[in-house]
DNA sequence: ATGGCAAGTGTAACTTGA
């Protein structure tokens, strides 16, 4: 079973790019950030054809997430994090499909800091520490797919001096992700390549995709029973190299079938 | 320290992203 996650800046901008990678690609679940649409302007109906049932939390110019599932409708379990009412930005979307909690998540970017968005990402970072802590505890096969807006550590990057005053590569930014593994999730694409230079974001300017100079900040969390299924991960970079692409690459993993639960043989 | 590009809104020029 293949689980991805697309930051596709923009779902109606980039259909024929979501579309043309469903039908290549035909991940199980497909977790959407950046939709940049209303709930109304969703392209549901475009999404359902290719074979895919969805789930999306819109907002209008910014943000949005959208959790799609191939063949099935994947069913709702949560919609925003708890902890703040007051927070209505399309962030977070959780649902269940083919057997797993699917979380998609968008993490503030936070520049610039310090200031309120950086104050923003991480209050949101915090409700979403305790949230995992829950799914955690649940016991349930879970994922946490999403744009993370977080460089984990100085190989997740083509040139860390030159953007140590992000607010990706900031120490409580990246003490909040190192919390967050602590509290026993696998990183998938880093435990399948513990040594290799993995990005899944490259900025739109000064030629950052032809010349390879990325960061990796989409991320796909595993709970323990998870964990010990995963047998691939990686990155469609070809989706990146199209024409008016978007600026992140989708990035999937690979799991391998539950293990068959033994049944008593009879006589 | 700044700008480079792109998308949305809305139809000029801004806000936001990362």
């Amino acid at each position: 079973m293949k689980i991805a996650t697309f930051n596709v800046n923009g779902v109606r901008s980039r259909l024929d790019h979501l579309l043309s990678w469903l039908e290549r690609e035909a991940p199980d679940i497909a977790c959407l950030q950046e939709l940049k649409s209303t709930d109304a302007a969703f392209p549901v109906g475009a999404i359902n054809e290719a074979g895919y049932g969805a789930l999306w939390a819109g907002q209008s110019s910014w943000n949005g997430v959208a959790i799609l599932a191939k063949g099935v409708d994947p069913v709702e379990s949560r919609r925003g994090l708890p902890g703040n009412p007051k927070d209505t930005q399309s962030r977070y979307l959780e649902a269940a499909a083919h057997g797993v909690i699917v979380g998609c998540l968008y993490l503030p970017n936070g520049n610039p800091q310090p200031g309120p968005k950086f104050d923003y990402k991480l209050d949101w970072f915090e409700r979403f520490l305790r949230h995992a802590a829950t799914l955690m505890k649940s016991g349930h096969p879970v994922v946490l797919a999403g744009d993370y807006n977080v460089v984990p550590t100085d190989e997740d990057i083509y040139d860390p001096k030159g953007w140590r005053r992000d607010a990706l590569l900031q120490p409580e930014s990246r003490e909040a992700y190192a919390r967050l593994l602590a509290q026993g999730w696998t990183d998938a694409l880093r435990e399948m390549h513990p040594d290799e230079r993995i990005y899944t974001f490259w900025d739109y300017f000064r030629q950052h995709w032809p010349r390879d100079r990325g960061l990796r900040i989409d991320h796909l969390l595993l709970s323990k029973d998870l964990a010990a299924r995963l047998k691939d991960a990686n990155v469609d970079r070809w989706v990146r190299d199209l024409p008016k692409a978007s600026d992140h690459a989708p990035t999937w993993v690979e799991l391998t079938s539950p293990k068959a639960r033994k049944v008593a043989k009879r006589g």
